[in-house]
DNA sequence: TGAAATAGTACCAAAACAGTACTATATTAT
DNA sequence: ATAATATAGTACTGTTTTGGTACTATTTCA
């Protein structure tokens, strides 16, 4: 459907997050700051610490934090962990078709779609993500949810 | 997951052999050429139609014909109609978010995404896929499908 | 009037998504 | 030591979306 998983849209937040905290955060310290559901959140810390992208800190008083900084870890490599490998198309269609037809006609625009959503998520950084979320919303006690949706 | 579907797959397919072509095509010849599923491929003819990006002529010798001319069908439109409006996100984090946090942080940043990806969609049109996918395949004995996967 | 096409619905199985549960293990404070 | 709190690993489940099918009605032309 071409949208984004929550699992992703989670990760960016427990990211932000992290990226603004030093001490280790907790599964359960962070789904109650967002009010998400614990084991969700737990589950995905686990993913994005399995995938190298945060480190974890066992016992008590422990948790998550960054592995590497903020400015190194794209977009891309959070959604290659939360909503598989990006692939825009997977050759849909079987290879019969490209024996029938000279060419399956949808591949080279939609290489080119999917190459320019890859370049925009690779370039599109977690520290970016940060100081883009601070920069549009400069008085704290306004809320913007009500124009979170995108058309 | 973030790919787009075999339905919006198959409609850039259909609509590009109906762009090569003037007499009106049935939903069985286009499917009986591409090899695939007869019923699918009637099923998206109808919605292509019932969209107005194509228009169906009925009876004995009928099929579908472009609407419009092939410059004016963009892939926006395509997928609007195989894929639903394109939304990247929905807004997936809850109203409580917004209130505990200053802002979700997601937003900025996956909204530009989501702008970046609708305007490439728009730019390009049928008319452009078609002479693209003419242009990748110059000699029409050799196929290309073992190299259509995108990774 | 019959063959071939679209029009309109409604249905179904398999896969993905969103979320939960449970057990094991590590660390630390007491 | 040991209890509390954390991650690690895995497996499960209900709901939605996807991919595809089926059936009936209607239009048109030969």
């Amino acid at each position: 459907m071409l949208k984004l998983s929550k699992k992703t849209d989670y990760a960016i937040i427990l990211l932000c997050h992290l990226g603004d905290v030093d001490a280790p955060v907790s599964a359960q310290e962070i789904a109650g700051n967002y009010q998400l559901p614990q084991p969700m959140v737990a589950n995905i810390l686990k993913q994005l610490g399995a995938a190298g992208l945060i480190q974890s800190v066992r016992g008590q008083s422990g948790g998550y934090v960054l592995a590497r900084n903020a400015e190194s870890i794209s977009l891309s490599d959070i959604i290659s962990v939360t909503d598989n490998p990006f692939n825009l198309v997977e050759c849909a269609h079987d290879e019969e078709l490209c024996k029938v037809h000279q060419c399956c006609p949808t591949r080279q625009p939609l290489v080119a779609l999917h190459r320019s959503i890859q370049r925009f998520m690779e370039d599109m950084t977690l520290s970016t993500i940060i100081s883009e979320s601070y920069f549009e919303n400069p008085d704290a006690g306004r809320t913007h949810h009500e124009t979170a949706h995108i058309s």
